[in-house]
DNA sequence: TATAACCTTGACGTAAGCGGCAGGTTAGAC
DNA sequence: GTCTAACCTGCCGCTTACGTCAAGGTTATA
């Protein structure tokens, strides 16, 4: 039950992830992708990780209003996951490991935080349309009551 | 208790939003802000409520990643307060004020529901954040007892 | 082996969102 | 009146984040 071991060219990816191919290669020239493997005639080899990483730039990129340019910085701490996997388990390289993890638990946290700050302040925002919402009811309420006063056909 | 009648020129608008008068000017341009009343000689002359929209603006920008033209749309909601306070109370005038309030409370509680979404695919992202940080924080746990056990010196 | 469907790099184009002048005008204090 | 800081309107330039050809190479299928 490991990662499905597929390899996509681009348009797949393209079609999967809803990124155009130009797109996708322009992230791989800016550095939030990393090159991907090829095919003997250069065509782009994708796997899933891969996929995964373009749905998470552009959620960032959406969702919290990231420029590419924090994205790549951001994503950087997800090259962790792979090379876990990919790393031998010999008592050698754990040292290693474990201050690239220290690493990567450092910059997610600070994502965590970053997303609670926005929550907390679109929780803010949320508060004051509501209470606009209620001011525009209470006003269009109070003009019914005088149209209907004024009314020829009293209420009733 | 009427809202503060002072009016103020671009340098003092620019220096309390913090958006620079090159902006201010750019936002006027494209629409977002209505054209301010001006002094004989030309100078623009800013209201409070101008400020207000101005960080209103600037909010829908960064928290909620808009771009200025999603963002005049939405202000143009935020008109009808003002005209909802020039407006004479004549029963005349109240339909109208009438169709109004119903649109700007449509508009709103759109806002509302695009804000509700926002938070809610936040909060998902944070959860998805916060299980791979449980499981680094796994990984390094099993790490740091693999070592302490073929460490020459068994802890305590 | 031909041909369609897919891919490659490279170069130029573009819309949004401003920054930064230049060259001239105005407000307000002295 | 005059001086200076603050303002005015262009206008060109820049960065980001791609779109859009163009000209050609590759791969799968018949």
């Amino acid at each position: 039950m490991t990662t499905e071991n597929r390899f996509m060219q681009i348009g797949e990816v393209s079609e999967r992830t809803g990124v155009t191919q130009r797109t996708l290669r322009f992230y791989e020239e800016k550095g939030l992708l990393n090159p991907p493997a090829r095919m003997e005639g250069g065509f782009r080899l994708y796997s899933e990780d891969d996929v995964q990483r373009v749905e998470l730039i552009r959620q960032l990129q959406k969702l919290l209003g990231f420029s590419l340019a924090e994205i790549k910085d951001m994503v950087e701490a997800e090259e962790i996951k792979t090379q876990l996997r990919a790393e031998s388990r010999d008592n050698k390289a754990n040292e290693a490991r474990q201050r690239r993890l220290r690493k990567a638990i450092e910059v997610t946290e600070k994502q965590v935080e970053i997303i609670d700050n926005k929550i907390e302040q679109l929780s803010q925002m949320r508060v004051h349309w509501c209470t606009k919402l209620a001011r525009y009811h209470e006003v269009l309420r109070q003009i019914e009551e005088s149209l209907s006063s004024a009314s020829p056909l009293p209420p009733n």
